[in-house]
DNA sequence: CTGTTAGCGCCTTCAC
DNA sequence: GTGAAGGCGCTAACAG
């Protein structure tokens, strides 16, 4: 029961066509005050609204973009998808966030569901499992910008951040303190940005001779519990790490669990740098020195990225924009002593996961 | 350059009709092995997909649903929003998310576009500045389920929590602690939860017999200056508050940040009870007990509400739904004694905001 | 079993 | 200035 242009055309004893023209602000051209003033007072007696399906399926463009995200729940994801959301509203666009929860055969779904919807342009933060649909979605030109990640063999837009500098950098610093056994917690470690600071942190390492350990690395998945298991599993080796990289938000929650249960003090026990800042991070037990990713500039980067590629006729070369990371220091880190995590004697341990 | 149904009919030599039926998995019935086969693979070949746009324009369906809500940043809605989207596309929905920013006039365009773009269902947190669009969306039957804020003037599908229990709970138990100046901070006060919990704390406070005074609450908007502002007003109170009732997760944020600066010790000077729970929550430099709303299960009834409504031809009589909270004690309240706020010697106030 | 026809609501030539 | 006609891609009813 919804009205429709015929409707509005009936009412104002016109044809459908010039009810048309005139909602859509054809002013520019011929239309005379008398009928168009009648449509308009037919147009809002009757609450039109025009079906954006139709009009969709008529212009072959749907004023939608469509945004790939791995994790809705994330303050990272969040945040770009609250930046996109305004922006794109702003200029006219729908924005449809799709979570593929890191799940490559739930991206492949979503993305063809968008396209089989009409989105004009995509925004993703691929899985990486694969890079099939990716590459043909460039090779087709279709509208895309990639978010965080990234792909080093061929040439998309993209919005990447320096996170190679950005943990070269902290592991630099945590090895001019002292520290020679640095350890690195991440999640899946197949997804560009981690391995960008895989080699960062092996860049350092190398560069600065300290231990390159290879038990001194875990990854796991972007899970509280992931963090917790790969601190503890760090945390047992007859000769641990006296310094932490982390990689990701939720991960370093679960690696505190792991610090507290071990009654372990930062900086004093063991120094941390994490990825990824959070409103909380400052509040934390103890609070902690982190690598800020730029979200807020990240979503507006990408956004004007893919506006840009929406309103030029021609296909324009790839563009990558890199965003750089701010370093945080809250004071989780401290120079190498003694009495680090080595020699800690160990406090009750509860073995339990809450 | 996408491939329809006539390309596909082309290439395997029959009636795109007829390619319909059988992509569409009408197997039930009549179609030859042969053409069957001829179809899948020409459709293969061409990596054909359907155009939503034109079946939801013939269908009047979109097997869409809009969510919409006030912010996709905060931990709360994307928590719901991850839910609803996983639950969605199990169902052969797609999920579009809209925030509003709590901004009436977004909330009324974000929903006249979705109508436009023919979602089948709506989920919304209304901002409440006025209901009028809500109403009619209800007296027009059209799906609609509200989450977490809600009319007590008209009937609606709804799944909200008992906020006012949560409040008055621990307010009491605040009050048996021996508390009787109970602080209350809140953001936009004219949504539904906050209402109830301003019900509830009022009649702890009464029933209790506390302290009833207005420079105890205080309301502003959802951000972490906002909760900063009400604490450091309430702390310069000739008699300020023992304890606090925080409505909030980001204020809960900036209360802290002004318990810090005040050096103020959780629970020695001062005992604290937050509204909505998160994953940060035993972290913080003092773990602070909440009210936790069960984000999960909000999402699937939200999400199986909507559904039966979907799939009911009859519209149904009006259902509200009760998730209820938990409370999670992490040691921020203790006993009233002499050094509370109140006789506590300010230590340096920093007056920056960060 | 498969083809034909018609139309969802809109926009855009092309006439008048 | 405005009306008429056609079609975006798909599906449902009706033929055969």
């Amino acid at each position: 029961v919804k009205t429709t242009l015929k409707d509005v055309a009936a009412l104002s004893g016109v044809h459908p066509s010039t009810v048309s023209r005139v909602l859509r602000g054809k002013e520019s051209l011929q239309i005379s005050q008398a009928t168009r003033h009648k449509i308009f007072s037919a147009a809002k007696k009757l609450d039109y609204q025009p079906n954006q399906t139709a009009r969709a399926l008529r212009l072959k463009k749907s004023q939608t973009i469509g945004l790939v995200i791995p994790n809705i729940g994330s303050p990272y994801f969040a945040g770009i998808a609250k930046i996109l959301d305004e922006e794109s509203s702003k200029a006219g666009y729908t924005l449809i966030v799709c979570d593929t929860n890191e799940n490559q055969k739930k991206e492949i779904n979503a993305v063809n569901d968008l396209r089989g919807r009409g989105v004009d342009g995509l925004i993703i933060a691929p899985v990486q499992d694969t890079d099939e649909q990716i590459k043909d979605l460039v090779e087709k030109n279709f509208p895309l910008v990639l978010i965080d990640r990234f792909y080093d063999d061929f040439k998309t837009n993209a919005i990447v951040c320096n996170d190679e500098d950005s943990a070269y950098l902290a592991v630099s610093k945590l090895g001019e303190l002292g520290h020679h056994r640095i350890g690195f917690i991440c999640g899946r470690p197949n997804v560009y940005p981690v391995m960008r600071r895989i080699a960062g942190y092996k860049r350092a390492v190398l560069e600065h001779h300290l231990d390159l350990d290879p038990d001194l690395s875990s990854a796991g998945d972007q899970s509280l519990e992931s963090g917790y298991h790969s601190a503890k599993k760090l945390f047992s080796l007859t000769s641990p790490p006296s310094a932490l990289l982390l990689s990701g938000t939720i991960i370093t929650i679960g690696v505190f669990k792991a610090i507290i249960e071990k009654n372990l003090s930062i900086p004093e026990n063991i120094s941390i740098i994490g990825f990824t800042d959070t409103i909380f991070a400052p509040y934390l037990r103890q609070p902690i020195s982190t690598i800020h990713h730029q979200v807020k500039r990240i979503g507006h980067e990408a956004f004007k990225l893919l506006f840009k590629i929406l309103k030029s006729d021609q296909p324009k070369e790839p563009e990558t924009i890199i965003v750089k990371n701010l370093m945080i220091d809250r004071g989780s880190v401290g120079a190498y002593s003694q009495n680090q995590s080595t020699g800690q004697k160990r406090g009750k341990e509860k073995l339990k996961i809450g």
